[in-house]
DNA sequence: TTTAATTGTTTCATTATTTGAACCATCAGT
DNA sequence: ACTGATGGTTCAAATAATGAAACAATTAAA
């Protein structure tokens, strides 16, 4: 792993874990020595990508993420676009939704609207969602091409539950089945007791760029469940993907 | 200079060019050797920093920055607290208004409202302003302690324009002024023909954090635009550094 | 108050990564 | 087919990263 990753990931477990975090703490965290772990911080300081209090001498994620994170969203906003279907669906259904976006071999979640009941699926901000253990994942796999789908299924899959697909017939049976249906189904593949239906978002070519998914206890996930929000998450993927490529035109009239 | 600032350069170099690069422009601008660079953008790459564009093989800036920002937005937003306060100062005066934030030495431009005047500043998304060089860092530093404000000036001190201040003497005059009106005000020190306001933005504890300017085309500012900015800048930075300190509690019981 | 323990910071010889010139591959235009 | 760009790759040499240990500063315990 090059020395640039490692300094990421520090900016990662400073956004997973609530609050600053001492030296020690982060260095503990991430596996690195104090030294290297310090030089580091120190450097993503000096960019802004981190501050650290005067007093207490912890860590915390800087402006400068703030910044290249808004000006990311002028210029490309999945987020933006999403946002307002993620909240309706979420409203709609009382479950919790959320879309991702594709980057680097992984759905990374960009937008999450949680259910209101008591027990619902719970998702961090900026989860990672693997291709091969995820509704989502394989709602994108399914509208990717054959190639990609082969490079995918080639690379070595993590088996994260008891229930978690890792060959690929299983793979391709459930990316099948998507298209088959419109939309993904998973069962406890990534975490236990969540079960997720799920469709992509294309952009203007067709292309997958990243997918939407309702994620309920499986408790809660019934066959009635299924079909019920199956259709639904087929029909807003559809509209996101729609308002992506053609509406832009129509919106900065309006506007 | 590290591995990890190089990398992050990059990042500013893509968020600094509209639109996505290729590698060789990026390496160009960066100073760095094609190999070099292309490492380091592959390495942001596995991270979500950046992302290629499959078929023109450029690079533009990725979805971890989105979600980073938001992140930090979350827990800590000069951001969202200054926003409307930037917006209607804005309004009044319609002139160019920008909140900065405090890191590493410079404060960071984290929120602009531009003048919709035909004439007006322009300001880039999280422009870098030095705080020799600005109203915005006059107005820090008369807020900072004489021990930080020793510090700094130690520091070279670039001349940006033949305006500028670059002495140790005329920074602690300009401070003294500003500390005596309330607001400071700098004319052509970053960029020629423009001439600002500013003051700062303190938390609980007093110590600055930011600040926030209105920042108008020297022709524009007037002693009579002077008098009528400043007491505006001054009074709009008390009200937000009074909204960080002691509101939270008031606006998290309305909501 | 003294002692011990914890955390942050610096140093420096060792080690591993980064570097960049040269090279190859691909594509667009002539 | 030739030419000039651009993206991508290689590998010995150069350099920067590493981490154990020492040190400092702060906090907790005795």
């Amino acid at each position: 792993m090059g020395t640039v990753s490692k300094a990421l990931g520090l900016l990662d477990i400073l956004a997973r874990t609530q609050g600053p975090k001492g030296l020690t703490g982060i260095a503990n965290a991430a596996g690195f020595d104090k030294a290297t772990t310090r030089r580091m911080l120190v450097e993503l300081a000096t960019n802004g990508y981190v501050v650290q209090n005067a007093d207490s001498r912890e860590y915390e994620l800087g402006p400068a993420l703030q910044v290249l994170g808004k000006i990311r969203e002028e210029r490309f906003s999945l987020y933006r676009t999403t946002l307002p279907f993620v909240r309706t669906l979420s409203e709609q259904t009382n479950e919790t939704v959320h879309a991702s976006e594709y980057s680097a071999g992984i759905l990374l979640s960009i937008c999450t609207e949680h259910s209101t009941k008591p027990i619902r699926v719970n998702l961090e901000q900026g989860q990672k969602l693997p291709l091969h253990a995820t509704a989502s994942g394989i709602a994108f796999l399914s509208a990717s091409s054959p190639t990609f789908i082969e490079a995918q299924l080639r690379k070595p899959m993590v088996q994260f539950t008891s229930k978690t697909l890792t060959s690929s017939e299983s793979i391709l049976a459930s990316i099948h089945e998507a298209n088959a249906r419109g939309y993904s189904f998973s069962n406890q593949t990534l975490q236990d007791d969540v079960s997720s239906v799920a469709a992509a978002i294309r952009d203007q070519s067709g292309k997958p760029i990243g997918a939407i998914a309702i994620a309920v206890p499986s408790l809660r996930m019934t066959l009635n469940a299924i079909s019920e929000f199956g259709p639904l998450i087929q029909k807003t993927a559809e509209e996101i993907s729609q308002q992506l490529s053609g509406r832009r035109a129509r919106l900065s009239r309006a506007s």
